[in-house]
DNA sequence: GCTTAACCTAAAGTTAAGTTTAGGTATTTG
DNA sequence: CAAATACCTAAACTTAACTTTAGGTTAAGC
């Protein structure tokens, strides 16, 4: 009995991550992609564990990670159980990390807001005169 | 009678804001801060508009807007009320942008939960083998 | 009056994260 | 069989956002 193991080619991963060819070959020169093998042909096919990588790799540049840091952990990742501590860590660290950059980017958003607010009704008015004096009292 | 008019040396812009010299005016070369003079010394004297302009940058750059784009926005505040509707559609745009961050943020945050979970366990047990095989099924 | 600290400019250098270029292979399609 | 398509590598190039370097000025303290 065969086992059929369901395989892509770059162009299907680029397409479904949204990344270009030479960013996924990049990655996977830099070691982002453990395990990821070639055919006979030399050419690349993604297994599930690959697009897997590839998953935690957008999570991970998402959450501000360097690329450098990103190869660590997938390094890590081929150490098996030994390495486990380090990965928990990581991911704690990064944590905290995130839920700064969302504190930071909900503070950001709320000036954002007042702006909007300030320039609808500096734009209702034709002029910023009025508004930039009754306006600043909530904002110094 | 004397107006007093605090101003500010660049020493201590970068001190208030956690920038070095070299980025505060590399800022100032680009543009970013509209009206900010210099003394007969030629050494710059940051006023409280020129404050509310960093501060302002570090909003922009904190919701991800390039430098050129930055300098975009302060250029048009020179151009007073003939560019308001321009200051207002980029921060209504810029609000949009800074949403659809925070959701990314939101997501990337509950995988790397998950992770912390899923580590933690694996960390506990000593080996990823069990962990593996239960937790899989919440996150496919 | 000399040194130290704080500022200045212009120009070159750095780093991360890709992108582009140039030249080559393998497979399907008219 | 010719041509288009999808892949490959190595190496050079790009861009943003700073940083570093080198050389110079000014004001304060000893």
């Amino acid at each position: 009995m065969q086992e059929m193991i369901t395989t892509y080619s770059i162009g299907e991963v680029a397409e479904k991550f949204g990344l270009s060819l030479p960013t996924i070959r990049y990655y996977d020169k830099e070691g982002l992609i453990p395990n990821l093998n070639k055919n006979e042909a030399g050419v690349r096919r993604f297994t599930e564990e690959n697009i897997g990588s590839l998953q935690m790799i957008e999570c991970l540049k998402n959450a501000g990670m360097p690329i450098r840091d990103i190869k660590q952990f997938m390094q890590w990742t081929l150490e098996g159980d030994a390495s486990l501590d380090k990965r928990y860590q990581m991911f704690q660290e990064l944590r905290v990390s995130v839920l700064k950059q969302m504190e930071a980017m909900q503070n950001t958003l709320n000036t954002i807001d007042f702006k909007c607010k300030y320039y609808g009704q500096a734009t209702e008015d034709g002029t910023e005169k009025y508004v930039k004096k009754e306006m600043h009292l909530e904002r110094p």
